[in-house]
RNA sequence: GGGCUCUUAGCUCAGCUGGAUAGAGCACCUCCCUUCUAAGGAGGCGGUCAUAGGUUCGAAUCCUAUAGGGCUCACCA
């Protein structure tokens, strides 16, 4: 039983005794430094089923706390916070119990899984800013809830069909003279991509010809020749055209080995993917199956609906007038489908950007009302936008931060510091580049995954990614520093399987009392999917082992007792680090 | 206009179920490398928690309104 269960036992105990009253809930916070005490009870909320004054009342709880459970040493009440000295015993025993544990933190999946999908590119264009917050937070969230007991698949639908597609085609019929990635050199995305804002340069060029003949804005956008000749070819691919078929697979076959290389260098991966020209024309079945039930209702034009209305939403299109369907139908059909695919999952989570909040509260509303049970467990991990100083981004007018790009100046800026360090003799170069790449992105990946998914973020490239102070480098640090202590007490032979010290440092209380939170901060995370949870309680790890290394001796003591403590505390901290650190996907370095 | 969401130090952000004097980092100022890695440590400066009401023993946190930013409200995806 936990120290805090223990004690919530014991107050209630007391409270019954005392004043024959039931109490339902113990509240706990960690007392402040300023006063004595390691946890604190506040006293009050008893107010409301025990009358009388507070400090009285703290005092008598306290008093039976010291008299009946063992770890409670002392205590003392400030006005309504009764705050409990807890024995340096109970920390070392906690500390013997977790030394040798490899998985501390993490519990055993248990029950339904969790299918969690992330990314979802285009196959038009290459992978900026915004795919790589979707990609760091799906698969950083993705880990947290694994670690907190649940299996998790990874996926992703790959939009590969589709008007925008079609752009990217055209144009590189038209002008491509035969390209490839290797006649180029380029990644197959980019090679693509260049095409998608060819095809936009001549749509706008077209438009302005038009407009000078004496067409409207509106008239010249849908009649230029090049948009009329993108949609023949879409209808051509959705008629199976053999020619448009191979060369959407030729170029489609370009952007995915692009892909899997920004893919590769983000540390990011999938257990299965969806391609949306597979299952594009899902869902109708569905929507005869809501019919019948009632859910929808058809017009008399004979498009079908959703009335949302009592919901407090609106009514929804589900299917076209002419029985085509819509974004809304094929994301019914693929839910449907990726269950039936997956009878073991009993709930999904999409990492979607928060423009589509209303989507997804849409699409989930519907899936309750179809009957599906695991349609209670659905969840949108929204999260707001990566905007730029000079505002947001646009792929059309060439504004947006390409993700290799981005991944490889991090690097090109880790070097650049850690030559100025020079810290790293005796590495061979190419090891000192993989290491480089190591702290680039965990500057960057710590970067966004510690900010609030909901909130958008500000990228400045020019400044914002720090490698000082709350930043992925400084944890990857402080990590790095302890291996270099643990390399060096290997030489010293300490004994780190036994623990007995008689008192504790409050630098090492500190830093057990923060390992003691660990697993409740993954559960926490998991539970608000909130990955920014994990970034800053390593981030205070961290800190405290640095205020812990600079303010205490670890290898220079005589005490072999107090060194075998601090090398085993020092060895645990960094594995937590390196465990944290892993739910964040952050690699974390031997040296640096 | 309706709906959703955000607003905390000069800047970037924490702040879990409402709890004690609202916390970090950057920047600025003082100290600390003959000691285990100074990408570090110790300290200082800096706040009307957007504004106004309300709920209660107690509000950055919950409710209402207002202001400002963002998203959304297509037979687009």
């Amino acid at each position: 039983m936990s120290l805090q269960n223990t004690i919530t036992t014991h107050v209630k105990e007391a409270i019954q005794k005392l004043y024959q009253a039931d109490l339902s809930v113990v509240e706990f916070q960690a007392t402040r430094k300023e006063f004595e005490g390691d946890i604190t009870v506040v006293v009050f909320p008893m107010l409301r089923v025990v009358k009388g004054n507070p400090v009285q009342i703290g005092t008598q709880i306290g008093e039976y706390l010291v008299a009946h459970v063992s770890e409670v040493s002392a205590f003392n009440v400030v006005k309504g916070f009764l705050n409990l000295v807890i024995a340096d015993v109970h920390y070392l025993d906690f500390f013997k119990e977790i030394l040798g544990d490899e998985t501390f933190g993490f519990k055993a999946p248990e029950g339904k899984a969790v299918m969690l999908e992330y990314s979802s590119p285009n196959t038009n264009k290459p992978l900026h800013l915004g795919h790589i917050r979707n990609n760091l937070l799906g698969y950083a969230v993705a880990k947290i809830i694994q670690a907190s007991g649940k299996n998790v698949y990874k996926t992703q639908i790959i939009n590969d069909r589709g008007i925008h597609i079609c752009k990217s085609m055209l144009a590189w019929q038209r002008y491509g003279n035969e390209e490839t990635p290797e006649s180029t050199g380029l990644k197959g995305d980019k090679l693509v991509g260049n095409y998608y804002v060819r095809f936009d340069q001549e749509y706008k060029t077209e438009i302005k010809n038009l407009v000078a003949t004496g067409k409207t804005e509106e008239e010249a956008k849908k009649e230029a020749p090049i948009l009329i000749e993108a949609q023949n070819m879409l209808l051509k691919w959705e008629a199976g055209d053999e020619e448009v078929v191979s060369l959407w697979k030729k170029m489609n076959g370009w952007v995915y080995e692009g892909f899997d290389v920004t893919y590769k260098n983000l540390g990011v991966n999938f257990d299965s993917l969806y391609y949306e020209s597979n299952t594009y024309l899902l869902g109708k079945d569905n929507i005869v199956e809501g019919l019948e039930k009632g859910v929808f209702y058809k017009k008399e034009d004979g498009s079908v609906w959703c009335d949302l209305t009592e919901d407090g939403l609106d009514e929804k299109i589900i299917l076209r007038s002419d029985g085509t369907a819509v974004y809304m139908t094929q994301d019914i059909g693929t839910a449907i489908q990726r269950i039936k695919d997956n009878p073991d999952v009993g709930g999904m989570i999409y990492t979607v950007g928060n423009e589509q909040d209303y989507h997804f509260k849409v699409l989930f509303l519907i899936l309750k009302k179809l009957g599906y049970d695991w349609a209670e467990n659905l969840f949108h991990l929204s999260y707001g936008m990566v905007d730029l100083p000079s505002g947001k981004m646009k792929s059309r007018e060439g504004t947006v931060v390409d993700a290799d790009d981005l991944i490889s100046e991090m690097a090109t800026t880790a070097e650049t510091l850690s030559k100025e360090l020079g810290k790293l003799e005796g590495y061979s170069e190419e090891e000192k580049q993989k290491l480089y790449k190591v702290i680039g992105l965990g500057a960057l990946k710590y970067y966004i995954l510690k900010v609030d998914p909901q909130k958008r973020i500000l990228f400045n490239p020019e400044e914002s990614v720090e490698f000082q102070g709350n930043t992925g480098p400084f944890i990857q640090y402080t990590y790095a520093r302890i291996q270099s202590i643990l390399r060096k007490a290997k030489g010293l032979e300490v004994d780190t399987t036994t623990v007995s010290m008689s008192e504790l440092h409050p630098k090492e209380k500190e830093l057990l009392k923060l390992l003691q939170e660990y697993p409740g901060t993954i559960q926490l995370a998991a539970q608000n999917h909130s990955p920014a949870l994990i970034a800053n309680y390593t981030y205070d790890l961290a800190k405290g082992f640095n205020s812990f290394f600079q303010n205490v001796t670890i290898l220079g003591t005589d005490n072999k007792e107090e060194k075998s403590f601090r090398v085993a505390l020092s060895g645990k901290v960094a594995q937590v680090i390196k465990s944290a650190f892993g739910l964040l996907g952050i690699d974390v370095p031997e040296r640096m």
